[in-house]
DNA sequence: AAGAGTCTCAACCGCGATGAT
DNA sequence: CATCATCGCGGTTGAGACTCT
């Protein structure tokens, strides 16, 4: 089938857009409403393909989008819904508003996934990356009785409907992430560290060499969706079955990752930022501190998402 | 100060979905 | 049912901004 051709193939302009063209699109939109991309350029006077007008217009001009930083809540909100969604960036933009696909998708790239990387957490499937633990066959073992608990291991193919159906897919992409998240607190447990298990100093492991100096071991009471979670939520998203419980938490990465007590080292300190009212990297990052302590309701019905 | 490297994000590209005929 | 036009989405790109050395 024949695409329209969108660019200087057909005489339209392509690149950034100026003011004057701006200011024309807003003005035809105020004027006439959008709905028929395809003749709006011509009809606006512009030398742009419908599909750059709507860009343009869904991700810049709209008068209400919300530009700035991300909140906190916006930003735990976001890695909730990946972690439900998947890729699904529409999906999350509409339930952030004033926020676009295309801007939430630049901020995950760009910044969450990053942290998440950093924390040795797999940003595709939520979950802890085992392959960075570079693992020998006798660590591997050892490791995967300290986090799996066996007797509940079974209970994963029960779930392999569901998590097929979301984003699991994309673990083939990230080879030998660990590929069970965590849907619901009995699935949880699953991936529950045996505590008892793990090394009373986690330290004291001798990281391979594959992983950079940003990679943060996990420790042993790694906990994604902890069922003690508390989170803070965006009440604006009237259409979420996310319940947001209580916002007065300590977000300090300790809160989640926590150090063992038998090894005090610093996994990623950053509790300072909380009493810094300027706007650091650190306070960003600190925002992905809660993202391993939620909890998909069990009422929280995927489908709507989709 | 300057060059290199890195980051950010607006914009583009290509594909699938959907609706009209 | 087949074809076509259009829309919307997700992945990717690249220019400019920023940071580092």
């Amino acid at each position: 089938m024949g695409r329209a051709l969108c660019g200087d193939k057909n005489g339209l302009k392509k690149g950034p857009w100026t003011p004057e063209e701006d200011k024309k699109l807003i003005d035809y939109i105020q004027k006439h409403g959008y709905g028929n991309w395809r003749t709006l350029p011509k009809n606006a006077g512009l030398q742009r393909c419908g599909k750059s007008c709507r860009l343009r217009w869904t991700n810049y001009l709209r008068p209400d989008i919300k530009r700035g930083r991300f909140s906190f809540e916006e930003e735990e909100t976001i890695i909730q819904l990946h972690s439900i969604l998947g890729n699904k960036w529409s999906a999350i933009a509409a339930r952030l508003p004033g926020r676009t696909d295309n801007e939430i998708k630049n901020y995950w790239n760009t910044h969450i996934r990053k942290i998440l990387l950093r924390m040795g957490i797999d940003p595709v499937t939520h979950t802890p990356r085992l392959d960075l633990l570079g693992l020998s066959s006798l660590h591997n073992q050892y490791l995967i009785q300290s986090f799996v608990n066996p007797e509940l291991l079974h209970n994963v193919d029960q779930y392999q409907p569901l998590m097929q159906s979301n984003h699991c897919h994309a673990q083939v992409e990230e080879t030998q992430t660990c590929s069970v998240p965590f849907y619901n607190e009995e699935l949880q447990l699953v991936m529950e560290p045996n505590v008892n298990q793990f090394p009373s100093n986690f330290n004291d492991y001798v990281m391979p060499s594959i992983l950079t100096e940003d990679y943060v071991p996990l420790p042993p009471q790694y906990n994604y969706y902890g069922s003690d979670y508390q989170t803070v939520m965006d009440p604006s998203i009237e259409t979420s079955n996310f319940h947001p419980i209580n916002s007065n938490q300590s977000l300090g990465l300790g809160s989640v990752v926590s150090t063992p007590s038998s090894s005090p080292a610093p996994l990623n300190s950053n509790s300072a930022y909380l009493n810094s009212s300027s706007t650091t990297e650190d306070e960003t990052e600190s925002y992905c501190t809660n993202i391993l302590k939620f909890e998909i309701p069990d009422i929280l019905d995927v489908n709507d998402f989709m």
